[in-house]
RNA sequence: CGGGGUGUGGCGCAGUCUGGUAGCGCGCUUGCUUUGGGAGCAAGAUGUCGGGAGUUCAAAUCUCUCCACCCCGACCA
C-alpha cells in the first residue's frame, strides 16, 4: 500500500471522550472512529488490524475441524421464547419489531439460532459430532460501555456451538477448543491466562476464560504459581482457616465508637488489627432478611452469594429494612439481638474469636465477641468473599497471587441446556432418542485488539504484534518528492516487498520525515526501512524495528532479504 | 439506574464565578523558505458557544428544562 493513496487519519492529540491507554492509541492512530456510545467505525487502518486477527482466529478454528457458518444477526422472537430467555436474557437484548410488530431481537449470542439449525439438520449420531462457528457482529445493550471497543454495545466476535452424541466426545471437544484457543492467543503475541470460570448467563457446567493479562484489565485472576491452579476471582474459592477456633480469651464489652461506621475506622479507634473486625452486609431474598459476615478486611463476592441456598436472586437491603429488622443505621449493624434475621457467615468469621463488631445501636460497637458464648452459631457457614493475595490455593499447593485481566475468550460445556429446551434429539446407535450435548466457545474479535494495544504500546504509540499489525513493514524514503535516486529506490525495494508477499506500506507522502517517523511508530508498524540519498551513496538502508532503540545500517542489496527473516522472527 | 463531571471551529483547551457583541495551540487552505524525529514566516477559511424556553437594553456567561458524552458502582466476548 501507498500511503499517499491510503487513508491516514493520526491526530496529535486523542479526543478527551477516550480514558484508557488503547482508546486513546485506537483514536489517535485512526483505528476507529466514535459513532455513538458504544458504536464505532472500524477505519481502514484498524479494519486492517482486525482482519488479521479474524484471520488466525479463522485459520485456527478450521484447523480445529469447525465449519464456518454465518448467522442473521436479526432473530424472531419465537426461538428465544422456547428456552425461556426471551423473558430471562434481560435488558441487554436489543428487542426490536418489523413492519407487521411482529418481535424480534438482535443477536446478542447465537445458542437458539444454532440449536434450530442442528434439530433441523442432524438427525443421526452418525452426524455427530459437528462444530459450527460464525464470525460476526454481536449486539448487547450494555449497562454501561465504556473504554472503546474494549466494552461495546456492537462488536465482533468469533462464536462456534458444538453437537455430540455423548459428554465424553463433548469433554474431548471442549479440550480441543481449550488447545485451539491457546494456539491463538498465543499466535497472536498476547501474554495470557487461562482461569477456570463463572458459566454466567450463558448456563452450562465446565468453563474457561481466557484473560489478556493487563493492569487496566476488569477481572481479577487468582493463580498459584507452584500449580497450575487459575481462576476468576468470582470463582476461587477460600478455603477455610487451618487452625481451629481459639477458645474466648475476653468478655465481650460494649464500645462507643461514634461517627466510626467502617471497620478500618473502628479498628483505629479501638487500636485493634483490622482481621479482628467484623462487618456486616444486609441482604434481601423474597421478604426473609439475611445478615451476612465478612472479617473487615475482606469482600463480599457477589457471586458466590448468588448460589448460596435460599439466597439468590438477592438484592441489598434499604436503610429503612435495615432500621426495621436490626433497629440500627447501617454502619453499626452486627448478629447479636437480631431477631427473625437469618446470620450467613464467611468461614473466616465463623473461625474468629473475640471480635468486634457492630452493636445494633447507633455509635457503639461490641467488642470481645465470641460465637457460641455470646450469640449462637450462625445458621449458615460457607465461602462468602473474595480470595485476597496470599490466600491458601484451593489445591493445596502454595499460596495465590492475585493479577488483573481483560477477558477476550470463555469456553463452556452447555450440555443439554438448550438442545432439552429446543427438542434438539437424535437417535444413537440404539434407535433411542436423546438430547444433543452441546458445547459453545466465543472469542471477542474487536475486544482482542484493544486488550493488545493494552499490553503492548510505549509513549510514541502503539507497538503491534507482528501477526495484528496493519502492515508488517513500512518503507520511510527521505526525500521522495525531491531524489530519482531515493525513489527509484523504494519504488523498486517496495515493489520487491510486494513480490515477495510482505505486506508493506511505502511512505511516499510529502510530509517531513519526522511527521513519517511519528505516524509509523504510533501505528506500531513492527519493521521500518528508511531510505535516503545519503545511505544510498553509501550502499546502504536503514533499519529499526518497532521496539528497537537504535536502527542498524544494511546493505541496499540485502534488504528484501534482511526484511524477510525479521518477517519470519515474528 | 444511582453518584460525580464535561459540552465553545476537525482535535485539545481558555473565557462562565463578576452578562457588554468569541479567543489560544494543533490541524486545514494559499504563497515563499525549509527538509533525518510532529518546520519557519506571511496571508486566509472554518463557531446555531449541545438543543429549547425564559430573565435582560444586552446571554457562551444568569434561571428552568431537555439531550449527548465521559468517569465510579450492578453486566460480559
Amino acid at each position: 500500500m501507498r500511503s499517499s493513496r491510503f487513508f491516514v487519519g493520526t491526530l496529535k492529540e486523542a479526543p478527551s471522550e477516550a480514558e484508557l491507554v488503547s482508546h486513546k492509541l485506537m483514536l489517535r492512530a485512526g483505528l476507529i472512529r466514535r459513532l455513538g456510545s458504544g458504536l464505532y467505525t472500524w477505519m481502514p487502518v484498524g479494519l486492517r488490524v482486525l482482519r488479521k486477527v479474524e484471520a488466525v482466529v479463522r485459520e485456527e478454528m478450521d484447523r480445529a475441524g469447525a465449519l464456518e457458518v454465518q448467522m442473521p444477526c436479526v432473530i424472531p422472537a419465537e426461538l428465544w421464547q422456547e428456552t425461556g430467555r426471551w423473558e430471562t436474557f434481560g435488558p441487554q437484548m436489543l428487542k426490536i419489531k418489523d413492519r407487521h410488530q411482529r418481535d424480534f431481537l438482535f443477536g446478542p449470542t447465537h445458542e437458539e439460532v444454532v440449536t434450530d439449525i442442528a434439530r433441523r439438520e442432524i438427525k443421526s449420531y452418525r452426524q455427530l459430532p459437528v462444530h459450527f462457528y460464525q464470525m460476526h457482529v454481536k449486539f448487547r445493550d450494555e449497562i454501561r460501555p465504556r473504554f472503546g471497543v474494549m466494552r461495546a454495545r456492537e462488536f465482533l466476535m468469533k462464536d462456534g456451538y458444538s453437537f455430540h452424541a455423548s459428554h465424553e466426545d463433548l469433554q474431548r471437544e471442549y479440550g480441543n477448543m481449550y488447545e485451539t484457543y491457546t494456539r491463538i492467543f498465543s499466535r497472536l503475541g498476547l501474554r495470557f491466562r487461562a482461569v477456570a470460570a463463572d458459566t454466567g448467563a450463558i448456563g452450562g457446567t465446565g468453563s474457561h476464560e481466557f484473560h489478556v493479562l493487563a493492569d487496566s484489565g476488569e477481572d481479577a485472576i487468582a493463580y498459584c504459581p507452584d500449580s497450575s491452579y487459575a481462576a476468576n476471582v468470582e470463582l476461587a474459592e477460600a478455603l477455610a482457616p487451618a487452625a481451629p477456633r481459639k477458645a474466648p480469651a475476653e468478655s465481650m464489652r460494649k464500645v462507643p465508637t461514634p461517627g466510626k461506621t467502617r471497620c478500618e475506622e473502628v479498628a483505629e479507634l479501638l487500636g485493634v488489627p483490622l482481621e479482628r473486625t467484623v462487618k456486616a452486609i444486609a441482604l434481601m431474598h423474597d421478604d426473609q432478611f439475611n445478615l451476612l459476615l465478612l472479617r473487615g478486611d475482606h469482600t463480599l463476592n457477589e457471586v458466590k452469594a448468588g448460589k448460596l441456598p435460599n439466597l439468590a436472586p438477592f438484592r441489598f437491603a434499604t436503610d429503612a429494612e435495615i432500621l426495621r429488622h436490626l433497629g440500627s443505621r447501617p454502619g453499626y449493624i452486627g448478629p447479636l439481638g437480631a431477631t427473625g434475621v437469618r446470620v450467613l457467615a464467611d468461614r473466616s468469621v465463623a473461625a474468629m474469636s473475640d471480635f468486634v463488631c457492630g452493636a445494633n445501636e447507633e455509635g457503639f460497637h461490641l467488642a470481645g465477641v465470641n460465637w457460641g458464648r455470646d450469640l449462637p452459631e450462625p445458621a449458615l457457614v460457607d465461602d462468602l468473599r473474595d480470595v485476597v493475595e496470599g490466600d491458601p490455593s484451593p489445591d493445596g499447593r502454595g499460596v495465590l497471587r492475585i493479577q488483573r485481566g481483560i477477558e477476550v475468550g470463555h469456553i463452556f460445556q452447555l450440555r443439554t441446556k438448550y438442545s432439552e429446551a429446543m427438542k434438539a434429539t437424535f437417535l444413537d446407535e440404539k434407535g433411542e432418542t436423546r438430547p444433543m450435548e452441546m458445547g459453545c466457545y466465543g472469542i471477542g474479535v474487536t475486544r482482542i485488539v484493544a486488550a493488545a494495544i493494552e499490553q503492548n504500546h510505549d509513549e510514541r504509540g502503539i507497538a503491534f504484534p507482528r501477526p495484528m499489525a496493519p502492515f508488517e513493514a513500512s518503507l520511510v524514503p527521505i526525500g521522495y518528492h525531491k531524489s530519482a535516486a531515493v525513489r527509484e529506490a523504494a519504488d523498486r525495494l517496495y515493489a520487491a516487498l510486494l513480490a515477495a508477499g510482505v505486506d508493506a506500506l511505502l511512505e511516499d507522502r510529502d510530509e517531513r520525515p519526522g511527521v513519517l517517523f511519528a505516524d509509523m511508530d504510533l501505528l506500531g508498524i513492527p519493521h521500518r526501512v528508511v531510505l535516503s540519498d545519503k545511505g544510498l551513496a553509501a550502499g546502504t538502508l536503514e533499519y529499526k524495528g518497532r521496539r528497537d532503540a537504535q536502527a542498524r545500517h544494511i546493505a541496499q542489496g540485502d534488504a528484501a532479504r534482511f526484511l524477510r527473516e525479521r518477517l519470519a522472527e515474528g
